[in-house]
RNA sequence: GGAGAGAUGGCAGAGCGGUUGAAUGCACUGGUCUUGAAAACCAGCAAGGGUGAAUAACCCUUCCAGGGUUCGAAUCCCUGUCUCUCCGCCA
């Protein structure tokens, strides 16, 4: 969330530049409430010191034995009066927190404005389209020819959107995760972690999909409980609540989870194959730094992501995001997008974004500033580094040969015994 | 699933319903001493929030969480969560 005090402070200006992210700020009812919670506020305030002033006299005249009942009179009603004053501050207290946890983050001066995908900027591209002498299956196709793609069991087991995977394709899925884990360790400082896929309320509250986006989840209400639709939400809540030595910054953490997004919303896109899943595996990056640093990181994990794709030899571009694509919690976000021959066009397979402080003012995630010894809220950024399921589907579309094998990169050749070839 | 024990500051660990935001130790920070360091000694050392121009002053809240009793709760009562021990079950 952003900062209450500086939204206090700075209202119009705040509301200003919540426009171009699309979210219309209603000044009138949060000041209204504003001005009642420091009326309030203060009042009660007064009414505890009174309360604690007069419990503390009584507790004095007991010990010396002194007579209380006069005093016990007096404060006969103050606990009613109390209590009354702080149920309406607590009222108009959760109020304005619904309103300032709903509230977007706020765009970094460099994203730019636009209204939709269509106004995001291309940054820079990598590699090249593969050349293809022949008319480029989908994976759909070259899945099910190979019998090791099976969408129709995977709806029977479960629904639509689901699907089973077999033999060497299972197999390079597995690799892909592999392979990408070994990177992320191995060359770019990451520590890896194993993490709960189900997660509790209060995570989902620290990193912005609740409470806002409750209908995008798969929940377990008798557990209060939730599957997460990212590895970003418990990797980054391994912080929520802590304050940590800043001899730990920055901290790097990759991770291998499967995610679960309910698509409501989504209805009839990328209906055909594993574009769009109900389920599906990631390997996150996920880091904590010092504020000054996170602009910085940002570039750096990004390059993490890309690194992955250079090395698969897959042909990509990275596009920045414009303030109406922007997500809930975001200050900026680059999204990386993979070649796709059966569709003529990139497909995003990443996203990489810095939070700033607004995922770690919720979840009050804090590191100790050495040179003011003081608590002080950390920034987080994530990433994908991959999405594994769209990465599969992008190396057997831009790997695959007339006949409908598929030729492993070298790089995943390794993981995968030695084999050159699916087919 | 059954029985029991517990949850207090960065850590360890006291705490009778009353001037306890909390003893003590360790860690940490500053100082004295020292050529330097260690030791010793002295001092400091939780977080969040409000009023406010304030990095002034004053105040409020917080001893797992949420309710309750009370003029007053770390301390008493209820509920929940988590941890530990024993039994059962189990990958």
């Amino acid at each position: 969330m952003i900062d209450p005090q500086y939204l206090r402070s700075n209202l119009d200006a705040v509301a200003e530049a919540l426009l171009p992210c699309g979210y219309k700020l209603d000044k009138e009812t949060f000041n209204a409430l504003e001005q009642e919670r420091k009326t309030l506020q203060v009042e009660t305030q007064a009414l505890q010191q009174e309360r604690n002033a007069r419990s503390k006299a009584i507790g004095q005249a007991k010990a010396k034995g002194e007579d209380v009942g006069s005093i016990l009179a007096e404060v006969a009603d103050m606990g009613d009066r109390l209590k009354q004053s702080e149920t309406k501050l607590d009222d108009v207290q959760s109020k304005l927190n619904v309103i300032i946890m709903e509230i977007p983050n706020l765009a970094h001066e460099s994203v730019p404005v636009g209204q939709s995908e269509d106004d995001n900027l291309e940054i820079r591209r990598w590699g090249e389209k593969p050349e293809l002498d022949f008319e480029p299956k989908d994976h759909v196709d070259l899945g099910e020819k190979l019998e090791q793609m099976d969408f129709e069991t995977g709806a029977k087991i479960a629904s639509s959107r689901f699907v089973v995977m077999k033999g060497q394709i299972a197999q390079l899925h597995r690799a892909l995760v592999q392979f990408m884990l070994n990177t992320h360790t191995v060359d770019h400082n990451y520590t890896e972690v194993n993490v709960p896929f189900i997660v509790n309320a209060d995570s989902m509250r620290g990193t912005g999909q609740l409470p806002k986006f409750e209908e995008d989840l798969f929940a377990i209400p008798d557990h209060g409980l939730y599957l997460i639709p990212t590895a970003e939400v418990p990797v980054t809540n391994i912080a929520r609540n802590e304050i940590i030595d800043h001899i730990d910054m920055p901290v790097r953490y990759v991770c291998h989870t499967p995610c679960f997004r309910s698509e409501a919303g989504s209805y009839g896109r990328d209906t055909r194959g594993m574009i769009r899943q109900h389920q599906f595996e990631k390997v996150e990056l996920v880091q904590m730094v010092r504020p000054e640093e996170s602009w910085q990181a940002l570039e750096d994990l990004t390059s993490h992501a890309e690194a992955i794709l250079q090395k698969l030899g897959l042909h990509y571009r990275v596009v920045t995001l414009c303030t109406g694509d922007l997500g809930f919690s975001a200050a900026k976000t680059y999204d990386i997008e993979v070649w796709l021959p059966s569709q003529e066009t990139f497909r995003e397979i990443s996203s990489c974004s810095n939070f700033e402080d607004f995922q770690a003012r919720r979840m009050k995630a804090r590191w100790r500033n050495p040179e003011t010894g003081k608590p002080e809220l950390l920034h987080t950024l994530n990433g994908s580094g991959l999405a594994v399921g769209r990465t599969l589907l992008a190396v057997m579309e831009n790997y695959q040969d007339a006949d409908g094998k598929i030729h492993i990169p070298e790089v995943l050749q390794p993981y995968m015994g030695g084999q050159k070839l699916i087919g």
